[in-house]
DNA sequence: CACGTGACATATC
DNA sequence: CGATATGCCACGT
């Protein structure tokens, strides 16, 4: 079922580091779900209040947040992030500084050889 | 079954 | 940096 797929994504983003934000494009890839990225924004907008999930530790690809930046949820975005030590200038921030380098890529590569 | 929508992305100009 | 075009796909209508 879809409901495999709503986990995965789930589960990556759940492997977000503090301090750290992944794009919408990257939580698919890692979740085995290559160009689906509008796939994670739709289950995230399934998410109840009562979720440990860091969505806000998931951002566009371009740096910038999702959310209209005139919107309650992006004010809410922008400060947990800030929180966290993560900079956001203008709802955006800085993806070479904050992106985050799942270890499996590390690992992966070392189990080439 | 045909379209429109959307917490998206990438390529080109 | 912005603007356009195209790809993507689950869902609702």
């Amino acid at each position: 079922m879809s409901d495999q797929r709503k986990l995965q994504i789930y589960h990556t983003i759940k492997l977000v580091p503090e301090g750290k934000v992944a794009s919408y494009a990257q939580i698919a890839d890692l979740a085995g779900l290559p160009r689906r990225a509008r796939l994670v924004g739709y289950y995230l907008k399934q998410l109840e209040s009562t979720n440990t999930i860091p969505w806000h530790r998931v951002i566009k690809s371009n740096g910038e947040i999702a959310f209209p930046n005139d919107s309650e949820m992006a004010k809410k975005q922008c400060q947990y992030l800030l929180s966290e030590g993560v900079s956001v200038t203008n709802f955006r921030i800085n993806m070479k500084k904050y992106q985050w380098m799942p270890e499996i890529v590390d690992i992966l590569y070392n189990l080439k050889f």
